[in-house]
RNA sequence: GGCGGCGUAGCCAAGUGGCAAGGCGAGGGACUGCAAAUCCCUUAUUCCCCGGUUCGAAUCCGGGCGCCGCCUCCA
């Protein structure tokens, strides 16, 4: 297969081209001091339905994504509740994973806790200082972004105006207001860790690049993250990886465009976020899926009630075929013509996938597939073909994370005792008492149990619960 | 100010040189006792604007206008 994907790197597309049919990918993980809100959902989600999509597509991926377990926010978080940093921790990756699950994302085969890697990072920064690519200063290691003459390679950045239009207050202890830290040294109450330079804890940016060589070596087939994330965090990996290793760090860069509300990015600072869990029990792990994999994962998209709705009147109209569908009976064959249409629409959805994981373009091609299931059925096929379009659909689909529900099913009792109201009722239309007829489909569909008159009698389907 | 990106129907949105996917919604028709669902038709002669290149441009080039992100922790 030909997967190509936009490298912010090199700015164009890039064919992935893993060794041995295994693709190292790593995503940067959150940082455990909360739960997650819906716009740090979206990388979760994206990333999850690539890994998912290589996979399908018999590649063997090994999917790191790192967990933040010690960090400024943490342990002002601790503080503020008066209870351990590790607590804090504790307590929000569990809740990670939960909400993870509840987003229909399969968990990583790595997931890396910083806390983990404390020596390996001291190891690690004290290479960087060996090599003079990094300095101490009162406890402190910084990162002497001079000596690496590939920086802002990534995010396109020019040192010199960097510098210019430095906002930041300048540390006396860099040398240059660009450095960046590797390793802070401790404040009194705060977990640290011995080190050569004294006891401290590392810096933000290094822990992504010790933990994603260590799991995957070098170089990696996949760095991937939010479009926040490019400059400096990204930019800061790549200075230290590649001025250390001397190769490149990663073949390929994806960053995710962010969420907005009203055109305003999300963001915890801001309050205008919402937590992922509560948005999922709202509307339902599909639909949120959908919103997402419906647009093209590098450009922004604007959150909203009316998005998640639309998403989830679309997802139904598709259960509305599939489920039909699939209880029809095995009959007739699958004319050769429906099947050089399923084929030419599988490799089109193929196609769109595999020109930078166009998921928006692919998800078309499957509501294509759809209609031509509608019409096969209008036209009489049989049960066969239209079975056969909703077994590609489900196929095409799964690594998507949609359309793998079941048709939800109710109890052998009340499946009777439907069946004995839709037998009453068929009567009283006999009988030309429409009041009472429609009075029965109308209390039905009240209770979720919706009643479809066709020319094979009286069908009926259950609505999922909100 | 620098860097990156975006602007396609009422709304959401794919498409980056060869007749403008798809979803939601709306209107008309078929079907129905009436509905619902489904099917058929209609809803962008045109892709923010102005120039240019080309047999041909939403797609490439130049110039505008508007919006967003990053430049500070942030998915």
């Amino acid at each position: 297969m030909g997967l190509r994907l936009w490298s912010t790197l090199s700015r164009q597309l890039e064919e992935l081209s893993p060794q041995d049919g295994v693709v190292r990918m790593y995503v940067c993980g959150p940082t455990v001091y909360d739960r997650f809100h819906i716009g740090n959902a979206r990388p979760f989600i994206v990333f999850d339905a690539l890994r998912r999509y290589l996979e399908a597509r018999g590649l063997k991926v090994i999917y790191v994504q790192n967990i933040t377990d010690i960090e400024d926010k943490i342990i002002n978080r601790a503080q503020e509740e008066g209870v351990s940093p590790q607590e804090i921790a504790a307590r929000y990756t569990e809740e990670y994973f939960h909400d993870l699950q509840l987003l229909g994302v399969k968990p990583p085969t790595h997931s890396p806790k910083a806390t983990q890697y404390v020596e390996k990072m001291v190891e690690f920064v004290a290479k960087l200082v060996e090599k003079g690519l990094a300095y101490e200063a009162g406890g402190d290691v910084y990162f002497s972004v001079a000596r690496f003459p590939g920086y802002g390679k990534l995010s396109g950045k020019v040192l010199e105006e960097l510098e210019a239009g430095a906002r930041i207050a300048v540390d006396e202890r860099k040398r240059d207001p660009l450095d960046f830290v590797l390793w802070k040294a401790a404040k009194p109450g705060e977990p640290k860790w011995p080190s050569p330079w004294g006891e401290g804890r590392p810096g933000w940016h290094t822990e992504c690049v010790v933990m994603s060589t260590d799991i995957l070596g070098l170089p990696l087939d996949i760095h991937a993250g939010g479009s926040d994330l490019v400059f400096p965090h990204h930019e800061n990996e790549i200075a230290q990886a590649e001025s250390l290793y001397g190769e490149p760090f990663s073949k390929i860069w994806l960053h995710n465009g962010l969420l907005t509300v009203r055109g305003e990015r999300m963001g915890k600072s801001l309050g205008n976020f919402r937590y992922a869990r509560e948005v999922v029990t709202e509307f339902g792990t599909e639909p949120v899926r959908y919103f997402y994999l419906s647009r093209a994962y590098r450009k922004p998209l604007d959150f909203s009630e009316s998005g998640l709705e639309e998403a989830k009147r679309a997802l139904q109209g598709v259960y509305d075929f599939l489920w039909e569908a699939e209880a029809l009976p095995e009959e007739g064959e699958v004319p050769a013509e429906v099947a050089d249409q399923l084929t030419e629409l599988e490799e089109k959805f193929h196609a769109r996938m595999e020109e930078d994981f166009d998921t928006a373009g692919a998800i078309g091609v499957l509501h294509e597939l759809v209609s031509l299931g509608h019409r096969l059925g209008q036209e009489g096929a049989g049960g066969s073909p239209q079975r056969a379009v909703a077994a590609l659909v489900r196929k095409l689909a799964e690594p998507l994370g949609l359309f793998q529900e079941a048709r939800p099913q109710v109890k052998g009792r009340i499946e009777d005792l439907i069946s004995l109201l839709i037998e009453l009722r068929a009567t009283l239309r006999e009988q030309k008492n429409f009041q009472l007829a429609d009075r029965i489909r109308d209390r039905l569909a009240e209770l979720g149990v919706e009643l479809r008159d066709t020319p094979q009698g009286t069908r009926w389907s259950l609505r999922a619960d909100e």
